[in-house]
DNA sequence: AACCAACCCAACCGCATCGGA
DNA sequence: TTCCGATGCGGTTGGGTTGGT
């Protein structure tokens, strides 16, 4: 029995592979006809191409051809050796296996910070990661990161639990007037630094257009305030969101740059905003763990004339007030922020922070009641046809960009990740069987209750799981 | 001991990009 | 300019392993 007995194997999918084989066994079954495209003729005189688990004969094989020819030209190992593999079999073989410098076993704390911290910058760019973490394959990382990392994401749990905490944590002091990549442990040398890789081109993007998300103010989607027309410096409105939120949100803009269309422009005539916009502070959900909001920082959404952007990171408010900084050529000029030299950043880039004081900070709802107590500071946003807070808007947001997800890779990957938070219901009754898996619906971790969060700040809730 | 669900991870596939003919 | 093969990347699959009941 062939599984493909007219063509090379590329036709094949995975139903192509027959149930039943034991990992590491396949050498033994070449010659049996067994199920995973074994060595024999495949039709037209072409060979078939073996496929499923390496043998150790076969890794001898292509060390031995790779030593002595070196990488590349995978095609050339299956016409010039025994080997009964496809080009690009072999060379996922060496890449992930075979090749000398790998690093085996688990990751250490250290790497699993770094692998968070790009993550957050780069998202699903697991090539890009792995060249930051020598001897690491992309494979291993995107697989760890589908198993533990989104599982503690969706479960809300620390990633680094104390009884595991991640090296070199961030002194409190550092937050201030510091982008978070600056609290970073020391990342491997490079030949960038972190932010000079980003933003990543839309056009880099393969395969992946970008979010489309109907043209809307900022301050609705957020529920903040619209930036005076008098003022002359922006004033960041902070916005504490729920960790799904935020993780639907801080993905969003990893990935696209840009949550609201294609070029990133906001239509004046029906964003009703004034410009220059005011920025808003996204407050990451974990500002209260020095670790975690480390590994999943505040963002700000500043706006340029009718553009906006995600600024670099931002630091956890402490001291009753937290800084950020941001680009200085993505915002309209203003004479409140002060200079700061961020050391990682390009030379060419000027960082400019801002302090924003617990007084700027807007209060978000927390729960139903707490929405309607807000009713008042909501009313000024233009919005009538949604729920009148910035909850609602959020949600609205949150859920066309859910909506729109379905028709691209990337967006078939923003799916399966808010899939994933969608079972974070099914599993609360396990989690709270665990300590550390004390979580609410909306993915906060209940020991971060209200008691917790700083007075003026209220945690915005979801409003419907996604 | 048996069963089951979740986890883990190697290997696959499709698609995009690149470079040479 | 177009075609095509090689290569690289990210998503997905499926079977083995592990841990809980």
């Amino acid at each position: 029995m062939v599984a493909h007995s007219g063509g090379s194997y590329t036709g094949g999918g995975p139903n192509d592979t027959l149930p039943g084989l034991p990992k590491g066994s396949s050498s033994s079954s070449s010659t049996t006809g067994g199920s995973r495209g074994v060595g024999v003729e495949g039709g037209m005189g072409k060979p078939m191409l073996k496929k499923g688990p390496w043998t150790a004969a076969e890794d001898a094989i292509l060390v031995e051809y790779v030593t002595k020819h070196g990488e590349g030209n995978w095609n050339a190992v299956q016409k010039n050796t025994s080997l009964s593999r496809c080009g690009k079999s072999c060379r996922l073989r060496w890449t992930n296996h075979l090749r000398p410098n790998l690093r085996k076993g688990s990751f250490t704390p250290e790497e699993e910070l770094l692998i968070i911290q790009l993550h957050s910058q780069l998202g699903n760019k697991w090539a890009r990661m792995a060249a930051q973490l020598p001897g690491r394959t992309d494979n291993e990382i995107k697989n760890y990161w589908n198993t533990r990392i989104k599982r503690r994401i969706r479960q809300g749990l620390p990633l680094y639990p104390s009884s595991e905490m991640a090296p070199s944590p961030p002194s409190q002091g550092q937050s201030q007037g510091q982008g978070q990549v600056q609290q970073a442990p020391p990342l491997p040398q490079t030949e960038e630094p972190l932010h000079q890789r980003q933003p990543v081109p839309h056009t880099a993007i393969r395969g992946r257009p970008q979010l489309q998300i109907p043209t809307r103010s900022i301050f609705q989607v957020l529920g903040g305030h619209p930036p005076s027309s008098q003022s002359s410096s922006p004033s960041p409105t902070p916005v504490l969101l729920s960790p799904q939120s935020y993780h639907q949100l801080k993905t969003s803009f990893t990935n696209s740059m840009s949550l609201f269309d294609h070029t990133g422009q906001i239509s004046p005539s029906t964003s009703g905003l004034p410009s220059p916009h005011s920025p808003a502070a996204i407050i990451s959900p974990y500002y209260n763990d020095p670790n975690m909001a480390l590994a999943f920082p505040g963002f700000a959404l500043v706006a340029a004339g009718n553009q906006y952007h995600q600024t670099s990171p931002l630091p956890s408010p402490t001291g009753g007030a937290f800084q950020f900084s941001f680009l200085p050529q993505i915002l309209s000029p203003s004479p409140v922020y002060a200079a700061s030299t961020p050391t990682e950043l390009p030379s060419s880039q000027m960082y400019i922070q801002q302090v924003v004081k617990p007084e700027h900070i807007l209060q978000e709802p927390h729960d139903h009641e707490a929405k309607l107590e807000n009713h008042g500071d909501m009313t000024t946003n233009p919005s009538p046809s949604h729920s009148c807070s910035g909850i609602g808007l959020l949600e609205d947001l949150l859920e066309q960009t859910e909506h729109q997800a379905v028709s691209s890779n990337y967006n078939h990957s923003l799916q399966t990740q808010n899939s994933l938070l969608n079972n974070n219901n099914n599993n609360l009754q396990k989690d709270q069987e665990c300590p550390l898996k004390s979580t609410d619906d909306n993915g906060w971790n209940t020991h971060m209750g209200s008691d917790n969060v700083p007075e003026g700040w209220q945690k915005l809730r979801n409003p419907k799981p996604f």
